[in-house]
DNA sequence: CTGCCTGCAAACTCTTTGCACGAAT
DNA sequence: ATTCGTGCAAAGAGTTTGCAGGCAG
């Protein structure tokens, strides 16, 4: 999905729940979707800052759930206190994990198809019916360990 | 592991590491083995009380680190802020995913042997090696659902 | 105009830490 | 006798919320 397409949904979303298209919303959107990697809630207040600097950090944390419960957003939990966000490029329906590297504190998503049938299988055996699913590795970078540089550092 | 073998391997644990064996540990020790359930920080907490009332938040939290880098507890983080702890009965080497029931709240661990395979998968296609991996399903009652009782709910 | 939305700052939750006293070795 | 462990309370990080004023519909 496009970004101006991606806009667009966030705004029949939000006409559509009765909640108002402000200017910070939408700074907040392109904020988000202006970014390459995860980020954090702090970040995007930087980054929608400097797309319009009356946004604040509440409004941040009250727009972040607009966008998850939307799917335009991915809420990313890695264990360490603060949650990371990440644009929702494809519908949303898809399986992903997400793999984290402890070196250079990226997070690269990868496709798990197989997510969902176990889901599936696993809950069923409980009485159980799957809402949803994460999957997470944890992983260190084989380049700095052998070189001393990790190659993706710059990027 | 009985819990008197758990016992031991934690007071092994502690001598060999220098660390001290002090009442409150052992307090904390017991009351994290006397749980069928996941508990979270403060719940050990008062469990602990009740065996040895001395025992303070900070020691639970200090102690909590020692108990699950020795393998005796495992930390299970399901993205709710809090961290849950549930004893380690076998080995600890297992690869298990947790199943969460957003109706009763309670975790259940399900052995989940193809992560390991998928982990070393998907990393290698990054340049990492992965150190650990989480899964994680969130799911509802079926029962509940159906009849507007949880079975489980009593246990 | 009405009522949702906003910024600000304070509150909240969970966890960590500095300090002086106390207990294990 | 040392030195580590402890309780207490305060600090910290991340997030949420109450309030009075502002702006979308």
């Amino acid at each position: 999905m496009s970004i101006p397409a991606a806009r667009e949904k966030f705004r029949s979303f939000l006409t559509q729940k009765r909640l108002r298209v402000t200017n910070q919303r939408l700074a907040i959107f392109d904020a988000a979707f202006a970014q390459k990697h995860h980020f954090t809630a702090e970040q995007l207040l930087d980054y929608a800052r400097a797309i319009d600097d009356s946004v604040s950090r509440a409004t941040v944390y009250r727009t972040l759930p607009i966008m998850t419960e939307s799917a335009l957003l991915r809420e990313v939990d890695i264990g360490t206190g603060e949650k990371f966000y990440h644009p929702n490029q494809d519908g949303g329906t898809t399986q992903v994990a997400q793999v984290v590297c402890l070196d250079c504190d990226r997070i690269f998503e990868i496709s798990a198809p197989f997510m969902e049938w176990y889901g599936n299988t696993v809950s069923s055996k409980l009485g159980l019916s799957p809402v949803s699913q994460r999957l997470q590795v944890s992983a260190r970078c084989d380049t700095l360990r052998l070189t001393g540089t990790c190659p993706r550092r710059a990027s």
